[in-house]
Formats: structure tokens, C-alpha cells, sequence
DNA sequence: AAATCATTTAACCATTTAGTTAATTTCAAA
DNA sequence: TTTGAAATTAACTAAATGGTTAAATGATTT
């Protein structure tokens, strides 16, 4: 595939995805991004002067969108139910949009825990602590059971993401084919608030 | 550091983990590897052919005693509650006594799908049917709300596993210490199994 | 059209890495 | 104490890989 024309940056950056995305930074050669872009290696460096800038800058544009949209959802003045399907339906939008997310994070974590860190407090200070002030609210007002609003936070990320990073073991272990999986994670946006709400609802 | 005399293959073992373990596959290098064990590189290649055979060495008896211990659970005669109180107490016990497990799987799950999906086919072919039949009698019996029994299933792992391969992230979105992440795991012990039971009982 | 600038390439280079080899050491059995 | 096999090592190779360079091509301006 040639490049278009004068599009190369934007060229490399695409095909860098998808080769960081299916093998991974140490996986990954500057040889198979410049095929997959159809275009010369040197190339590669001569719009980003390694194969670090080019994995920094999918990491830091990947991201850039994603987290803001999430913490926007948790620290929005909805009504709490309605809430917790909002955060699903959305969450699992973006992810069934960008799968890869989960394992592109999973690598920093491996790999640059403390670049993350300071990566974290330089591009999002805020944290959701409007939604776990809002779920003690919930509990205070006899809504819903007392818990730890941490355990909820976590659970709820865990149910949502856990399924995008672990899907080929799962799809083995529980024998799903590719459009199985799909129809899996769509009728989990229906299941997940459900089981949420059925939880901590207060009978 | 020495190696114990002909204890090689098992300090080699070791090392290999421990290697394997924080930079993934293909970010280990079979120096490394040696130089952690004390021994000469080559003396790795006389014990296992390859670097390869090294890792499925490590992996398999990693997963030999951690996987069927889960499946024995979720196998296991126990009625249905008493058995998510097992799973939950004993899974997140051994996920405490070998916390990297999930980011050594994760890592290879996002490195190296192909390869780690062959390994599973190659080794376990066991599958928590017991279980998942187990929920649709609980249904069936209706003494449990009608659900998909792999989302139930998918939903459990994910709540005991996530915390551990997301540690980092968590500890600083949620500010912890690594204390306060111990105790909140402990917490998780009680937490879990009443968040799912609340969840799945019908009332 | 000549000059100038950015873009692109083929051919290299230096380093790293998994794996090999041949020689040496260790150690137990004869 | 000799011998022979197993264990261990230093030195090596071949291939792969990230990165460089200098020349070629293309576009834009003067």
C-alpha cells in the first residue's frame, strides 16, 4: 500500500497502532510499522526520531481522549442509577470502539510504572472522588447498603474492562468465537448496571 | 551470587521467573536471565534447549498448581452460596500469595495472544462446565435471577482478579499506600461474596 | 528554469541477542 | 588415582534490529 499523498506522519501513526497494538512495544519492529505503512524505515525516523516517540505519542493520543470521557461520565450531576448505566453503556462503548486500551495501559504499568505516575498527575489531577462523595450520599440517605465506596469503584471497573483485557483467555476457556464475544460484550451493557443496582439497591 | 551446587536447574527456574515476570516475553533477555542466576548464559541453553522452553517450563508450573486449585472450586459439590464464599476467600487468598500472576498472564495476553492461547489449548483443556450448570439449576430452581451464567462467571473473575493486575493504576487514582491496598484486598475478602450473592438472589 | 526546501529511499552501521562450540572443571565411580 | 561423564565456561557466530547517512526525488518559490 503506498502512502498517500503527504499524509506519511499521520500514515505511520495508524500503522504503529496497529502493529504496537497486536505485538506489543518489545513485539513490535520498526520494519513491520514502515510495511504496514507501505512506506521506507527511515522514514519512521525521520517524523519521530525513535521508536519510543512514536509509542509515546499513540500512548499519549489514545489516552488523551478516553480517561477525560470517563471521569466526565463519573463526575457528571446525573442522578445516581441512572449513573451507574450511563457509566456502563458509555464505558463499554469506548471500549468495544478501543479495545486495545486496557493492554496499551497494562504495558506502561509493566514496563514504566513511574512515568505513568507522573504521566497521570500531569495530564488528569482530577479524581473521581465527586462519584465516591456521591455513593456515601446514596448510603447516608438510606438508598442504598453501606459499603466501602472504594470496593463499588473498583468493582465496577473491574466488570467493565476486565473482559477487553482477558478476552483470549476467556473466549478458550468459555469457547467463544470472535461474534460470540461481541454479542457477549453487547448484552453486558443490559447485564452490568443490573447486577450493579440489584446489589446495592437497599430492600 | 553463587549457584547452589547443581541446584542449576532449579536457580535457573527462578531467575527465569523472576525475569519473565517484570519484563514480559520478548523483553527478557536470555542474559538476564543468567546473570540472575549466577551461571553462565550457555548453561541455560544446556538445561532447556531454548528460551522458549524455558518460559513454557515457568508458565506451566506456575499455572500447574494455581489454575486447577480454581477449577476445583468452581467444580466442587459445595452448595451454590457456600461456593461463591470459597471461591472468593480462596481465590483472592492465592491471588495474595502470588500477586503477579494476572500481570504475568495479562502481559502475555497483550504481547502475545497467539502464543499463550496455543499454551492453554496445549494444557488445559478443562472447563468450568460443573459450574455453569450449577447456576442454571439455581435458576431453574428459582432461587436466583435468570442470567446469562457466563456473564455471572466472567463477572467473578473479573472482580477478584482486577485488583491485583490494575494494582498500580488503582494506587494512585485512589491515593493508597501499599498498607491500605493490603487492607483493602482483606476487606474485598468480605466485600465480594455480598456484592454478588445481593446480586444474583431473587427476592 | 534555477534554486531551495521538504520528503523519501537504498545502502549502511553498530549493537544486541539467541544460540553454538570447543575447551575446562567437577566429581563420583572404578 | 585414574577415568569418564556431567556441569560449566569463554569465546564465538549468524541473524535481527534500531538507527544513520548521503543521495535522489518531488514540490514550491523566485
Amino acid at each position: 500500500m503506498a502512502p498517500a499523498e503527504h499524509q506519511s506522519e499521520d500514515t505511520i501513526l495508524k500503522a504503529a497502532h496497529k502493529v504496537f497494538l497486536s505485538r506489543g512495544y518489545h513485539g513490535t519492529r520498526m520494519q513491520e510499522i514502515a510495511d504496514e505503512a507501505g512506506i521506507n524505515k527511515a522514514l519512521l525516523h525521520y517524523y519521530f526520531r525513535s521508536k519510543d516517540k512514536i509509542f509515546e505519542a499513540i500512548f499519549l493520543s489514545s489516552f488523551k481522549n478516553f480517561l477525560p470521557q470517563i471521569l466526565e461520565i463519573l463526575d457528571s450531576d446525573e442522578p445516581f442509577e441512572k449513573k451507574i448505566n450511563t457509566f456502563f453503556s458509555k464505558y463499554l462503548d469506548l471500549l468495544i470502539k478501543h479495545p486495545h486500551i486496557p493492554n496499551f495501559i497494562m504495558h506502561e504499568v509493566a514496563h514504566n510504572p513511574e512515568h505513568l505516575q507522573s504521566f497521570f498527575k500531569k495530564h488528569f489531577e482530577s479524581k473521581p472522588s465527586k462519584f465516591l462523595r456521591q455513593i456515601k450520599e446514596e448510603m447516608d440517605a438510606g438508598r442504598i447498603e453501606k459499603q466501602d465506596p472504594k470496593q463499588i469503584l473498583v468493582s465496577m471497573l473491574a466488570l467493565a474492562i476486565f473482559p477487553f483485557a482477558a478476552k483470549p483467555i476467556l473466549q478458550i476457556v468459555l469457547e467463544m468465537s470472535e461474534d460470540d464475544f461481541k454479542s457477549f460484550i453487547q448484552e453486558r451493557k443490559k447485564f452490568l448496571p443490573e447486577f450493579v443496582m440489584r446489589s446495592l439497591r437497599k430492600i
